[in-house]
DNA sequence: ACAATATGGAAAA
DNA sequence: TTTCCCTATTGTA
């Protein structure tokens, strides 16, 4: 599940659930094990994301920095009445202390198992993490020409470099599918062969459509019009909800055009694509050059 | 039972 | 560029 608008909605949920209350740590399987012990009964101030990277800030400008990785999962209780015994591989275990104060919030736990990394950093770390990051559309400080500058002047494909979190942070494998359907860009397309109006188009679009994520928690790219009832086609069954135009829908027809939609390999990651919808860069060169064919490997047409 | 796969990225070579 | 890691779930034998 981990793209950035996990990680914003995880952020959102840790703050909310322990901001300003002692927790108990612990690392029931081990690996986080000596920091536990070393945060345990402090305070958390909150928590904040950037990209696909999670801070959780406790007291005396201690960070917990979280990245799930590919795999990963970060399960946040608020209220709850009792806290059950860990279940599976659990790195890092938060709960709540009771407090005589005012606090009305019930007890909350959070269990983070799977996660790439979990480590115990200062603030000098942190903003080393921070600042190797593009921008991030679900950030307000965020500047989407700093992402703009690189991929324009990049040969590389813009499904790799949508991918890249030095130069965007945040979107991952199915945004990057699903927004480049959205604008019916190849994934192959050169970045510098883009123009800018189409970016300011992309950048526009991740930012509702990722937005949306925070608040849904979980990834719906298609337009109201190619919805299953609109369409009186079946609703998505396979895993994680959301409705999407190309993401793991490789032989079945496209919802816009009926085409089957293809898949293959582009930076050891599957992308998906519509071949009528998302034409290719060099086809609509060679269309008007009329002259030779292609070369390059990789997924085509 | 075992293998493959997954919304990711760092470290090694 | 390749290898490796994290864990759970799904598919194949």
């Amino acid at each position: 599940m981990p793209e950035g608008h996990t990680l914003r909605r995880l952020a959102d949920d840790l703050t909310a659930a322990f901001a300003g209350r002692a927790v108990r740590v612990s690392s029931p399987q081990g690996r986080f094990a000596t920091e536990a012990a070393q945060l345990d009964g402090s305070t958390v101030v909150g928590a904040d994301s950037a990209g696909k990277h999670l801070f959780v800030d406790l007291d005396h400008d201690r960070f917990v920095h979280v990245h799930l990785g590919l795999i990963g999962a970060f399960d946040v209780h608020a209220e709850v009445e009792e806290v059950p015994a860990p279940v599976g591989a659990v790195r890092l275990r938060l709960v709540t202390v009771p407090d005589a104060g005012s606090d009305k919030r019930g007890t909350a736990y959070a269990d983070l198992r799977g996660a790439i990394l979990c480590d115990l950093v200062g603030p000098a770390r942190r903003d080393e993490i921070l600042g190797r990051l593009g921008p991030d559309p679900l950030r307000s400080d965020a500047e989407p020409d700093l992402a703009w500058r690189r991929i324009s002047r990049s040969p590389r494909p813009i499904g790799d470099l949508l991918m890249d979190q030095k130069v965007l942070a945040g979107v991952g494998n199915v945004y990057r599918a699903e927004v480049l359907f959205r604008h019916r860009i190849h994934p192959l397309r050169p970045g510098n062969t883009l123009r800018v109006g189409q970016w300011r188009s992309i950048w526009a679009d991740l930012v509702g459509l990722m937005a949306e994520g925070v608040r849904a928690n979980r990834i719906d790219t298609v337009r109201p019009e190619h919805l299953p009832e609109a369409m009186g086609r079946a609703p998505r069954q396979d895993d994680h909800g959301g409705e999407v135009y190309v993401y793991r829908r490789t032989g079945m027809p496209c919802h816009v055009c009926g085409s089957t939609v293809r898949t293959g390999e582009l930076v050891g990651r599957n992308i998906f694509w519509c071949p009528r919808c998302q034409p290719t860069f060099r086809s609509r060169a060679v269309q008007s050059a009329s002259k030779d064919a292609g070369a390059s490997g990789g997924a085509q047409t």
